[in-house]
DNA sequence: GAGCCTTTACT
DNA sequence: GTAAAGGCT
């Protein structure tokens, strides 16, 4: 674009774009509408009154916060910030400025999006146009719909559905060139916030920001796409793309990374790393299709499941002190890093609904406080389907052996020794399931009987055995 | 509608 | 090798 394009002329239409979370200038296609309307005027409200929809944790809101200062720099310190109801602040502040015409992306959650057309029409009714755009999925839920609108249930036919009827996601757009308002001397800009030690903690796992999305991506491409399908369940091997909380506040769009990856490695890598976009995919659409999700089990059956209440053992849980290494090395890494590892998600999240028979949506309360990548469609999806209680259920008999898993994806003990420190001197043999090993060679690695490191707070084969048991019935714990 | 296929475990 | 549920083709 030249600089003698229309929107940057001082009396060309106001377009508001309301960031979401698409916080990101480059493909946000909604943005990209309002630079064509006119000069932008950006902002962000954020309404104390709904917590679903902005920062739904604290790992999270952290994220948000630096991500909407990183955000606040690239439009040159004009990013407004608002809080309260949106319905009353957005035609306020359209008829302050005289702007004509609002966008934003589309959310996936269904009470987002509801809320959204209330919003509309009040913005319509005051004769200013609207314009959402879909800026964080590759595909409209609508698009992918089955015969009488539903979806699949199970992630293979959804991924078929993918590849065959679904046009390929589009190239992404470039960052247009911005004519952003400036911001009024009162009109406030994002408040500086304290921060706590724990969140300095997490601030030196990770570099926040479009910037650092796209460099993020950039790396992950030349250096560890290559050999992705099979490194990436190897947790100590840093083969994830760690795009997921990038993804997850719309520093950086999917349709980007899809293009992004392509034909840069061999077509198996490309494929496994696609697949997991694909996942991404199909939770938000169920999500769409199936509103109650996030708090609510898929199958009807679940809804009398018995769980254990059991607030000990959730804590333990909580702060990797189950007393088995890989279960306690995931929770770890999460509490200090706000991520953890996929596989290892899979089986510290087994650990809790089938080795201890704890209510999923305690874990999913617990990992929404404290991830860094949140989303409702994903963390929801995967919990249930952790718990057989989704749509695309593992089968109930399917129960993680936190020891063979260990064994498996861990073999050389190298991340159970990174977040578990106490551990750090076992040998690779028994550093998994330190319990089994000989009291010699406890002694030799310095770990003292139940004051070093916790004993397993549940016998891994009863518990599977009474899981077993909970699910074959299904009435749940005895 | 029977076979297929699951981000698996156990013997 | 066998176990075993359920959606999909």
């Amino acid at each position: 674009m030249s600089g003698s394009h229309p929107a940057a002329a001082p009396h060309a239409p106001v377009a508001i774009h309301w960031f979401r979370r698409d916080l990101r200038l480059a493909d946000n296609p909604a943005l990209t509408a309002a630079a064509r309307h006119g000069r932008v005027l950006p902002v962000v409200i954020d309404d104390p009154d709904r917590p679903d929809e902005h920062a739904p944790g604290a790992a999270y809101a952290w994220w948000r916060h630096h991500s909407l200062a990183a955000l606040d720099k690239a439009l040159g310190g004009h990013l407004r910030v608002l809080r309260g109801d949106v319905a009353r602040l957005l035609p306020a502040l359209a008829a302050r400025h005289g702007a004509t015409l609002v966008t934003w992306s589309r959310a996936a959650e269904p009470w987002i999006a509801k809320r959204d057309e209330a919003i509309a029409a009040a913005l319509q009714a005051e004769g200013i146009a609207v314009r959402t755009e879909n800026g964080s999925l590759l595909w409209e839920p609508w698009e992918l719909a089955g015969p009488g609108g539903g979806c699949c249930r199970v992630f293979s036919a959804f991924h078929r559905r993918c590849r065959a009827l679904a046009p390929p996601p589009r190239p992404p757009l470039p960052a247009p060139e911005l004519a952003v308002l400036p911001r009024a001397p009162d009109e406030p800009r994002l408040p500086d916030r304290a921060e706590a030690a724990w969140e300095r903690k997490l601030a030196r796992h990770w570099t926040i920001g479009e910037e650092a999305a796209q460099a993020r991506l950039r790396r992950f491409v030349a250096e560890k796409l290559r050999g992705y399908a099979k490194g990436r369940d190897y947790p100590s091997r840093a083969h994830g793309s760690r795009l997921s909380p990038h993804l997850a506040h719309g520093e950086i769009s999917p349709h980007v990374i899809w293009h992004a990856v392509a034909d840069a490695a061999p077509a198996a890598d490309v494929a496994a790393f696609r697949a997991e976009l694909v996942w991404r995919e199909f939770a938000h659409h169920l999500l769409f299709h199936f509103p109650r999700m996030a708090d609510e089990p898929l199958r009807p059956a679940f809804r009398t499941f018995a769980w254990r209440q059991d607030p000990d053992l959730l804590a333990a849980w909580q702060r990797g002190r189950t007393g088995i290494p890989l279960v306690d090395a995931g929770m770890r890494e999460l509490w200090e890093t706000g991520f953890m590892h996929n596989r290892v998600r899979m089986v510290a999240a087994s650990f809790l609904v089938k080795n201890l028979l704890i209510d999923w949506r305690a874990g999913e309360s617990w990992f929404r406080d404290c991830l860094v990548d949140f989303s409702f469609a994903a963390n929801a999806f995967n919990w249930q389907w952790v718990a057989d209680c989704g749509t695309d259920a593992a089968p109930y008999f399917r129960i993680f052996n936190p020891v063979t898993q260990a064994r498996k994806f861990d073999p050389d003990g190298a991340y159970i020794r990174r977040f578990v420190p106490e551990l750090a001197k076992l040998p690779a043999r028994w550093i998994g399931s330190p319990w089994m090993a000989p009291g010699t060679v406890r002694e030799a690695a310095g770990l003292r009987p139940a004051r070093d490191y916790p004993a397993p707070i549940v016998d891994l084969a009863e518990s599977r055995a009474r899981a077993l048991e909970a699910y074959r019935t299904g009435k749940g714990a005895p």
